[in-house]
DNA sequence: AGGGAATGTGTGCACGTGCACACACGCGAA
DNA sequence: TTCGCGTGTGTGCACGTGCACACATTCCCT
């Protein structure tokens, strides 16, 4: 009765004790399954547990322990890429699943402004997780310094951090890049270009940097047409760009599905075909891909693989492992479909 | 030195008094900013606190406080249904946005098997969260039992939960279909058919019957087209078969703004123009809408409003507000654009 | 018969924090 | 002097848990 908007007392071990009888130390035995425990105390702790509805306490319980069960993802996009961007959801799924397996939870955070940082910097501090994964992480991230200031298990997906110690999970977006370029210029074009997205990022211009070395000494700088996002509207203004330029053009890498999504809709008003006249590939395997008509030619991104394998790398760290032996690049096969 | 590879001790308020020759009294007065402290104290404890580097450790604050500055953004889907609905992305951000203004962080949790209902309600037990925002729950939900038995501050986003005495925010289905019906019936289609989705669910149920109350004496089932999911191919697949099933129909009202899209591509398919032959309307006001060519007439859903309203009503009842007040009825402007 | 396992149970301490209380000091008024 | 008050500081307890230790009982082996 002390206040009543106040939800009620929850119940501690110590009230399962007296219910049933015994003592703490007896009830926390049952409860961590360890230690010689007669029968009859069992069944009777059991019983007091379900009786007094017995939750046990975690804040207690990670205090003391100095271990919480969870892991905190760690999205840090500017405003919401996290909503255009189906790798994101993919990865976190991914990383659910694995965190499950262990039964660990995860703690999605969500750094969308300054302030936010500072206090994902504290929630990172105050001892709430036992580990982070983190996607795209910036240069210089104040996040980033937390976690190494703590010392806290940590994997990056997507790029590696400025240190190289860390463990970080990966594709290769170069080698990628170069492959089904380089598969698009075996079905026979000519004058192939790229709608190259988010130069500013490594993801992007690597995929450049793939694109460039596949053609070798056919690259053609005005076939590049630079845009901002991996967006729908950034290819759909991009292919309009690059077909004015160059009306010639039969074949085009798109950075992303998204912006080859675009592209072939800028295609379409121009009134050529995919794949007859202009042959178009693009690259995540995301939902964009069998969307389209035709669909996308593209690279599969193992979005999912890559959150579960960031996931373990962080659990063999809580348990003591070392990060540098988590490097991981995963594999990205080509998905051959109709549009080139 | 105790293991090599276990992180280093964090420092605490006792390794912040030793340093700055007070007591762990004064310091914990000048961190919680309350009490009487002299200058010189403070100072010689700021530098303390800055030299070895302290952080309050939450998990100890939550145990003593019962106060954790936390709360759960529940996400109940099935499969993934979280990467395909844009709503959910946006209704946590405005979530989160709320939450961040009164200095609480969101944990967003996603429950997507049964074994991370268990975890989750174990998580919840333990007093990790002061309240909960729960989106789509389902009937006999054990998540939302768990929630009643803790009588923990909940607030629910899209439709009330079974007991009638819970928070809940959401829109007007029913009312906002009747009213873009309406509107696409006043450009005078005369067989104006419906792709209507996940009936199962009452977002789905209900803008069905603001659909038929709409046409009035006029409605005809054989117009009325049912798929599963709010998905492209859904309404891909449900237009290629009411069209084959009417073909004079010059009105369709899918609905969601992805059954819109594939919509536009099955008429695409038929060689049917937009808004020409047949006027088309969506719902959700999602990137979908400003995506499709041409861009959709719509019913605005305001999810980020959503989010940010059921932040606010659990923030209250952690403040000890009764949570019945807040069962709020968000308005649904209808966004015209090219598509009818 | 006596010593030592094996089995079963209770108690004290520690985790790091907030808060209530006690205490110390200087000063002015009765 | 003695009391009260404002200011500044130290200490003990509580939060709920896990764990180490101490203790109690039984049983077997020498």
């Amino acid at each position: 009765m002390t206040s009543p908007p106040s939800r009620r007392r929850r119940a501690t071990v110590h009230d399962v004790a007296t219910e049933a009888g015994v003592s703490r130390g007896t009830v926390g035995r049952v409860i961590n399954g360890d230690g010689y425990v007669s029968a009859s105390a069992r069944e009777a702790i059991e019983a007091a547990i379900k009786k007094v509805g017995y939750v046990p306490n975690t804040a207690a319980r990670t205090l003391v322990m100095q271990r919480s069960q969870a892991v905190g993802f760690i999205v840090h996009e500017p405003h919401s890429l996290f909503l255009e961007d189906p790798n994101i959801g993919e990865i976190l799924l991914g990383a659910n699943t694995a965190l499950s397996a262990s039964d660990y939870q995860m703690v999605c955070l969500i750094v969308d402004s300054d302030r936010d940082t500072e206090r994902v910097a504290r929630y990172l501090s105050g001892g709430f997780v036992d580990g982070v994964i983190i996607v795209s992480a910036r240069q210089d991230d104040p996040i980033t310094r937390v976690v190494e200031r703590l010392s806290l298990p940590a994997a990056f997906v997507g790029h590696p951090p400025d240190l190289g110690t860390a463990a970080f999970v990966g594709i290769d977006n170069r080698g990628s890049a170069r492959t089904i370029t380089t598969r698009l210029l075996e079905t026979g074009r000519t004058r192939v270009g790229m709608i190259a997205a988010a130069l500013d990022r490594d993801s992007g211009a690597d995929r450049l940097a793939g694109f460039t070395e596949a053609l070798g000494a056919r690259f053609d700088p005005t076939l590049v047409e630079p845009v901002p996002l991996y967006s729908y509207r950034a290819g759909l203004e991009g292919m309009r760009a690059l077909l004015a330029r160059e009306p010639l053009v039969d074949g085009v890498f798109a950075a992303s599905d998204a912006v080859a999504a675009g592209a072939l809709e800028a295609l379409r008003e121009a009134g050529r075909s995919v794949p007859e006249d202009v042959g178009v590939v693009g690259f995540d395997d995301s939902a964009w891909a069998t969307r389209c008509q035709p669909p996308l030619s593209t690279v599969h991104q193992p979005a999912a693989g890559l959150g579960q394998r960031a996931a373990e790398s962080v659990l063999r760290q809580v348990d003591g492992a070392e990060p540098e032996v988590d490097q991981i690049v995963l594999e990205t096969p080509i998905v051959w479909r109709g549009s080139a």
